[in-house]
DNA sequence: ATTTTCTCCTGCATGC
DNA sequence: TGCATGCAGGAGAAAA
């Protein structure tokens, strides 16, 4: 699903249709995602205005004077701005309906997504609490300390966002096959320069990835409802059996934790 | 406390 | 064509 790169884009594209607008209704015809939307949402949000859209790891925060929204796209999700009276899709779950007559319309075709609506501080919500840095902004220190105490795979370590957020299977092999680790290598066996080079090489991919407007394999879409093209810029991602671009070693598809992992055996050998 | 397994759901590719 | 199977970008909850 999206991760951080897809987030990114989909939360800018939808920021300038929506922000500052008022919301004059709300129409939810599934409320079944992975948590039940509140019955009350529609009363709660219309009227409101939404004075800030933003990301936090793979959540998307949209702030009003009272509380804020919090929706993650799960799997399978996408947020679209799209004309009031547009045609329905399949799997359209919920539409906010603005002032300015456009609707921003959440689709989720397997409805791992959430929607949730916190009155408190959003950073205190239990979803958002304890989740870790962001990798764009994460130094080597404060990952190398966390990984000490944890053996299980590297790989598996990355994508857990209480440890950093929005790192997801497709960009966790693209990452470690460019810093040139081995995706199983335990977490506490992980050296403070693998450390600074695996981030380094997480920004430096995300950033790219943010720029091409995320990987679309089969999902994927932007506010606009169109794909973005990274994944013509994967490496080892979905490609086993393929040389490496590197040394020319086939790329090898293993499970991780029950997640395909693709790696180069001779690059990110340990 | 950490790690592994299970679970939510639909759609698509594959094989019989 | 139809049906069964397995897999897919996430991540919390339960079990180990």
């Amino acid at each position: 699903m999206p991760e951080l790169p897809e987030v990114e884009t989909i939360c800018h594209d939808i920021s300038a249709s929506i922000l500052k607008q008022k919301i004059t209704s709300v129409v939810i015809r599934n409320f079944k995602l992975r948590y039940p939307i509140s019955k009350t949402l529609p009363k709660i949000l219309t009227g409101q205005k939404i004075e800030k859209v933003s990301r936090l790891g793979k959540y998307i925060l949209l702030k009003t004077k009272t509380g804020a929204l919090i929706i993650h796209l799960g799997m399978s999700g996408n947020l679209q701005i799209k004309p009031r009276d547009h045609d329905l899709a399949k799997h359209e779950h919920v539409n906010i309906i603005l002032a300015n007559n456009l609707s921003l319309c959440y689709h989720d075709p397997r409805r791992f997504g959430a929607i949730l609506w916190t009155t408190k501080d959003s950073l205190k919500h239990k979803l958002l609490q304890n989740l870790g840095p962001d990798p764009l902004h994460i130094t080597a220190n404060h990952l190398f300390e966390r990984a000490k105490s944890r053996r299980l795979p590297i790989k598996q370590f990355i994508m857990n966002n209480q440890i950093i957020t929005g790192i997801g299977n497709i960009y966790a092999s693209e990452i470690l096959f460019a810093a040139k680790i081995d995706p199983l290598q335990k977490a506490n066996s992980i050296s403070l320069n693998q450390c600074k080079k695996l981030i380094k090489e997480a920004k430096r991919i995300l950033k790219l990835a943010i720029k091409h407007r995320g990987t679309t394999i089969s999902d994927h879409k932007d506010g606009k409802g169109k794909e973005g093209s990274f994944q013509n810029k994967l490496k080892v991602y979905g490609k086993e059996k393929i040389p490496c671009g590197k040394c020319r070693t086939k790329l090898k598809l293993i499970k991780i934790a029950g997640r395909s992992t693709f790696f180069c055996p001779s690059c990110q050998a340990t």
